[in-house]
RNA sequence: GGUCCCGUCGUCUAGGGGUCUAGGACGCCGGCCUCUCAAGCCGGUAACGCCAGUUCAAAUCUGGUCGGGACUGCCA
């Protein structure tokens, strides 16, 4: 029996990091077992759904790198299929539902609800688990399914294992609202039985509504999927990781400068492990160990560091060209204009050095600006600390000089002449590189500096070597 | 409050009765390298929540306890 799995993202805002979470481990064992990995939309929350949010969340998938089968499901867009397209079947299961005494309209008489409000004030419970708002429209008639009392329910997660709840304690929940529309619970379950979804792995925090999934599921007279209930991922406060941390979209990674493959492998790290050892891996190795039974039970806290870390690792392995072509989005936007054809040589230039020291795209734009404007100002602190030193002003005209004739302008030669020049003036090779490296790229952090000055080209750097030099005492 | 889930370095994890004086990774600290910053290399720091029980032997099994979390909506 083929495997088919799923993910349910509702658009109702980004695609979180818990869901693409999710959306990973499911397509991971979908691949695993050579099986069916499907999308859907769930948006039968219409006040809250948007277009906009579903394409977004499309386009993160994808680029995570998670494709899912076309052609299975069907209806929404590319692929894809939105419950919204399917009310009238989920109608027609809560009415199945009604007849065969599984489920039943809610229709209680004022005073039963007053005492079934007090009830629920009592033990603590939402007053809105046992009565409506007032304030909700067209009340009438909302159906609740009806939980068996006669057994528990019991099921063998592939994460959790056994699992068991009494009936008393699950609440005969609302499948059908009062204006028509379907509940999660019921749109969710009628889907995975429609479309035979053998596999059902999601967050934790749905497992309190795993016995109402099963009761059902089983009232349709199926049997219900297995389930694996992943654990949740926390912010660095120890609570489930939600819209009130930041960056819980995975857009903000793309836009902060993380390589998507850096993404999957630390998002897969999160609950699960190829071997304990390896930490640095690609999507057919994971595909390949991947088993959800291998799954931790634990919670596990994102942790940015370690996925910065890992960005630059991803980094640092791509081909140069390749960095190139993720980077310009960055430096483009850091100097607010695009590259001519002359500066995107440059940058291919320069890229070597400036990729083995990028974790964070951004990094690039900040580290190559230097080569595309002019220094409007120098760095403070770089400054102080730097050119306000003695001798520093002899060293700048000297280095200028000795530039300005140099012939053969490649880093080697640029560097050979300089430590030359250093050694004459007796001057301690790092303390007379930085005065040079302010001048020429307004900071004492930059790439290195010899590759810096071959790129910038010789009469520039020896330009940047006068100006800094205009700005101090003369001697 | 009730129900359910979870407890190995600060964080992600390996481990599932002896090979565990608990392994790997991030972070942090120190050193080397070095034109700055990174990277790299070397070294260090640091954990089985607690108490009982089973056993020749427990991080591993059982019970309890403490702690954390999720859910408790006509949201998903």
């Amino acid at each position: 029996m083929t495997t088919r799995l799923r993910i349910a993202p509702s658009p109702t805002g980004n695609l979180h990091v818990g869901t693409a979470r999710a959306a990973l481990f499911n397509w991971l064992y979908a691949r695993h077992t050579d099986g069916v990995f499907i999308v859907r939309i769930d948006d039968t929350d219409h006040e809250r759904s948007t277009q906009d949010y579903e394409d977004g969340i499309l386009e993160s998938l994808r680029w995570l790198g998670l494709d899912w089968d076309e052609g299975v499901a069907v209806g929404g867009p590319h692929g894809t299929y939105r419950q919204s397209d399917r009310s009238d079947r989920y109608r027609e299961v809560a009415i199945q539902l009604v007849a065969s005494g599984a489920a039943y309209y809610e229709n209680r008489p004022p005073d039963e609800l007053e005492s079934l409000r007090q009830q629920a004030q009592k033990e603590g419970k939402h007053p809105g688990h046992y009565i409506r708002k007032p304030s909700d429209p067209a009340s009438e008639g909302a159906i609740r399914m009806s939980i068996p009392q006669n057994a528990p329910i019991v099921f063998d997660d592939l994460i959790r294992g056994t699992v068991s709840f009494e009936p008393e304690d699950v609440d005969d929940f609302v499948i059908l609202r009062g204006n028509g529309t379907p509940t999660y619970h019921l749109a969710s379950t009628v889907d995975d039985v429609d479309y035979e979804i053998t596999h059902v792995a999601r967050g934790e925090d749905l497992l309190p509504s795993t016995p109402k999934h099963i009761v059902l599921t089983r009232a349709m007279g199926m049997g219900e999927p297995t389930y694996a209930h992943l654990p949740l991922l926390f912010g660095t406060d120890g609570k489930k990781l939600s819209k009130r941390h930041d960056a819980t979209s995975l857009t903000t990674y793309r836009d902060r400068g993380f390589m998507p493959d850096a993404v999957f492998n630390y998002l897969a790290l999160l609950g699960w492990s190829v071997d304990g050892e390896t930490t640095i891996f690609g999507r057919d190795a994971a595909v390949e160990a991947f088993e959800l039974s291998d799954v931790s039970k634990n919670p596990a806290t994102f942790d940015p560091s370690k996925l910065e870390w890992m960005n630059g690792e991803y980094i640092r392995a791509m081909p140069t060209p390749d960095f190139v072509a993720a980077a310009l989005p960055f430096v483009v936007a850091e100097l607010g204009r695009d590259l001519t054809s002359e500066e995107m040589m440059l940058l291919d230039e320069i890229a070597p050095v400036v990729q083995e020291r990028t974790k964070l795209l951004p990094e690039a734009g900040e580290q190559v600006r230097f080569l595309f404007t002019d220094i409007e100002e120098y760095d403070a602190a770089s400054w102080e600390k730097v050119m306000t030193k003695e001798g520093v002003p002899a060293i700048l005209d000297a280095a200028g000089e000795r530039l300005l004739t140099l012939e053969d302008w490649t880093p080697e030669s640029i560097e050979s002449s300089l430590r030359a020049l250093l050694e004459e003036l007796e001057v301690g090779v790092g303390k007379g590189l930085q005065p040079m490296r302010v001048a020429v790229t307004g900071s004492s952090i930059s790439p290195p500096l010899f590759e810096s000055m071959a790129v910038l080209g010789q009469s520039t750097t020896v330009d940047r070597l006068s100006n800094a030099r205009k700005l101090l005492p003369q001697t």
